[in-house]
DNA sequence: CTGCTTGCAAACTCTTTGCAGAGCT
DNA sequence: AGCTCTGCAAAGAGTTTGCAAGCAG
């Protein structure tokens, strides 16, 4: 969740324009730490303008993602893309049982990897995904096992 | 990389029929250790097998998924679907340049997450993706920094 | 004004489904 | 023989592209 003027200083410093559209869909973007879907920001923008279409959806998420204020997450078999606005390195925490994708920061004390290890590969950067139960799930578990 | 005779193994001991097209499908996940996509694969199975349908490549790797005998790989942006003949937990390393993915075993002595780090998570797998350059692609590189 | 941007519709890719006929056990 | 499996074609989900009209700068 990054303040909505770095991104749209982004747009501006590329010479994007800043299109109502866009100012939208960066305001939702800002205010999201859910990691949302391409459908979940289409959905909500709709309801603050009901003719915006799918199409400046993708295309901005695009280009957020090509200017490197946006980074799509890997890591889930979800079929759709879901997007992070916390573009530093990081790793997540991802719910198994409800979808819940949390950004934690790294453990810094990794021990550094042998060539060996990498199987010869250059490494310069790793990303950690981790699955469990989030604290909501957790619970409901626990009740449940009663 | 398991051996055939796992595979096949699988299958019977579900009642599944072992079928051309299912035992070269598994013979071709048997003797490759790249990450196949399933285009990779019916484009092999195709040159055995001229008539096999992309449709029995695509409900074959859904039962051995199914069967836990092979493991579609995530944490990748790649379009379409890679799999892996390796099940266990483990990491793997990614050639950023040439798309290539190497298995790696998983660093032993981890640290564990404190709750706060895992955001509350109960935590049960982590898998981690290291992104590089393999050493074909490093190779080249250097020498093209000539 | 200029030309980037929007939004519609259609194209595309990857994957799944329906179903009749073929083939495994 | 009985029932599963195959392979064709068509449907579906998600995303991208082409293009004429609209609007930011």
């Amino acid at each position: 969740m990054k303040p909505l003027e770095i991104l749209l200083e982004a747009l501006r410093a590329r010479g994007m324009r800043i299109t109502p559209q866009r100012r939208l869909i960066l305001e939702l973007l800002c205010g999201d730490s859910s990691h949302p879907t391409v459908d979940d920001i289409y959905t909500r923008a709709v309801a603050a303008m009901p003719n915006i279409s799918r199409t400046t959806v993708y295309n901005t998420l695009r280009e957020l993602v090509r200017l490197g204020e946006l980074a799509p997450v890997e890591g889930l078999s979800d079929a759709s893309a879901r997007y992070d606005t916390r573009t530093d390195d990081h790793d997540h925490v991802f719910c198994v049982s409800c979808g819940k994708l949390v950004d934690i920061d790294q453990v810094p004390d990794r021990r550094a990897l042998t060539d060996v290890q990498t199987a010869g590969f250059q490494v310069f950067r790793h990303q950690v995904t981790y699955y469990g139960f989030c604290p909501d799930c957790r619970r409901r578990r626990a009740g449940a096992a009663t």
